[in-house]
DNA sequence: TGGTGTGAAGTGGTTCACAGCA
DNA sequence: TGCTGTGAACCACTTCACACCA
């Protein structure tokens, strides 16, 4: 498989790919290109997808049942093992095989369970309290959809999701004639 | 308000965020700050909001209908005006206001309403297809959660959110025991 | 011949540092 | 004095271009 293969299938530059894939050692073969199966068990392997990883979700109302439902995050080597909600009762279970506890077992939870992941799909007000509590309780990385900026130790890592964002990057581009801002020209005359 | 403050509450250095917000023209008052109203109005205008932008959802699973119920568009400025399934009659409407079609009609739709902006949560498998049937219509803009690389004409603004991905990209740096790879080290030694 | 690996150049975004102004 | 606006330096990532080798 050539990188320029690979390159198109990802939507990426040929010689991006190849610097990329450089991180990884060297294997290719010049003139050939790389050995497919040996490719993805380097990858498997730089990124720890040995083994299944346990995560939990916190915040079971629509996004998070949705989340649990989401069968994207098993395919990708993760096990969404337990959901926490304020209401656990609330939560509409049909489809749903992830047990779903109340908030305050979390803590004891993510220590017994050695948890390092979470999902967090609680209200934005919450959003900061809960982490704390994650956090202080030994999750390491944390699947943010709340828009707001979590504060967090540095050790910690924070991935976050605004779904109103990403459409509004969608709709900037769309209704603006010109494809993209002229820094030499301000937007606003 | 000052650079400083705000930069703190978006997560960002001062710096950048003054150099950003020059691309509005300038209207900060050196040691004072920004006004904020006036910073409000600016940012609304040149993002386009000042009305209601509508956008349809295709592909009412799981996530779908999660979206569907997410208040966070319309909050920011969108407003999902219809659905389109393959199987609108499977979709459960509990909670649901947004109109549920048969994806047979969603071409009809979108050239009758001028609809420029689409969601895509349709299964991976649909993706490109029901990409180009929506282009071929006018839709400008997508916000696509299939986790593939979509083929769209230059013209059209695609923005692409893999869940599986994103929580990918918490887990790497969790289970990694520098926060970082050094780029100089393989990591495969 | 074809395609990798990689110096070197290019690009664009980030940060510094400070002049200038309320 | 405090804080913006911005030239210049910095930095990280991207792309080019080509030596090198199966």
């Amino acid at each position: 498989m050539s990188s320029s293969a690979l390159a198109k299938a990802a939507g990426v530059n040929p010689s991006q790919l190849r610097r990329d894939l450089t991180y990884l050692g060297q294997f290719g073969t010049r003139g050939l290109g790389y050995p497919v199966q040996e490719l993805i068990d380097a990858i498997r392997e730089v990124l720890g997808r040995e083994q299944l990883q346990p995560v939990i979700l916190v915040g079971a109302g629509n996004l998070g049942v949705a989340l649990l439902r989401y069968q994207g995050f098993q395919k990708e080597g993760f096990e969404v093992v337990a959901a926490f909600d304020a209401i656990p009762d609330a939560v509409k279970k049909r489809g749903i095989s992830v047990p779903v506890y109340h908030v305050d077992t979390m803590r004891k939870f993510v220590i017994e369970n050695d948890v390092k992941l979470a999902i967090l799909s609680v209200p934005v007000e919450h959003a900061q309290e809960v982490t704390n509590e994650l956090v202080d309780s030994g999750v390491q990385g944390l699947l943010s959809f709340s828009p707001t900026v979590l504060q967090v130790p540095e050790f910690v890592t924070v991935n976050s999701v605004d779904l109103a964002l990403e459409l509004e990057q969608v709709s900037f581009f769309v209704k603006s004639e010109k494809p993209l801002v002229d820094p030499d020209e301000p937007v606003i005359p």
